[in-house]
DNA sequence: TATATATTTAGACAAATGTCTAAATACTCT
DNA sequence: AGAGTATTTAGACATTTGTCTAAATATATA
């Protein structure tokens, strides 16, 4: 739950999440969306993938990114969680 | 948004959430429930006040937070926008 | 007014983070 | 095997972050 939140952090990460919302990419692919260096790209797709929001696999001599949509069930779940203030009572407490 | 996100990425600040989700609470009250010194405790509420995730309201010499849950809203719709992947011609595309 | 309490501000400091370049690894194709 | 391409790893470095103590501010009350 926290390298989730602490990767959604960084506008760099949330952008390659919109990226690979429309299709799945490449290492390479993803970087060419950027201005900053390809192994920084590499860093936060590492962090990415750490916090189960991506996947990769090798083909080749690529290596294609793909979003893991169901980690953020949790999260929204744990969001509207929050923004369901705690009432005497209610079903779950 | 990306206070907002950043808000989120510390186990602290959220773990300050989910006390007020309960009830609003003083500065103090708050602290008391870390082992991190007062200060500590309420740079982390300026940072949530920042990112718009409590509101405080001076009481004599208290401060009060409460939740502001109306945030939560616009970062669900973010989440479960990434969690649905981009299709041909969906409603909002 | 003086003292105690609640909270924030200021400033220091170590650890974490995001970035870079250079090098390593892995694969493709002559 | 050798050269080119794709990606990651290693290590350095500046910035940001989370923490602390000391001091400042604001309020309450004797």
């Amino acid at each position: 739950m926290n390298l989730l939140f602490k990767a959604l952090g960084d506008p760099t990460r949330r952008q390659i999440i919109e990226l690979l919302r429309k299709r799945d990419m490449t290492a390479g692919e993803i970087a060419d969306y950027f201005s900053i260096s390809k192994p920084s790209i590499s860093h936060h797709l590492d962090l990415l993938r750490q916090a189960n929001v991506v996947m990769s696999i090798k083909e080749g001599q690529f290596v294609t990114y793909s979003l893991n949509t169901t980690v953020f069930d949790e999260m929204v779940k744990w969001v509207m969680d929050m923004s369901d203030k705690k009432e005497k009572k209610s079903k779950k407490n």
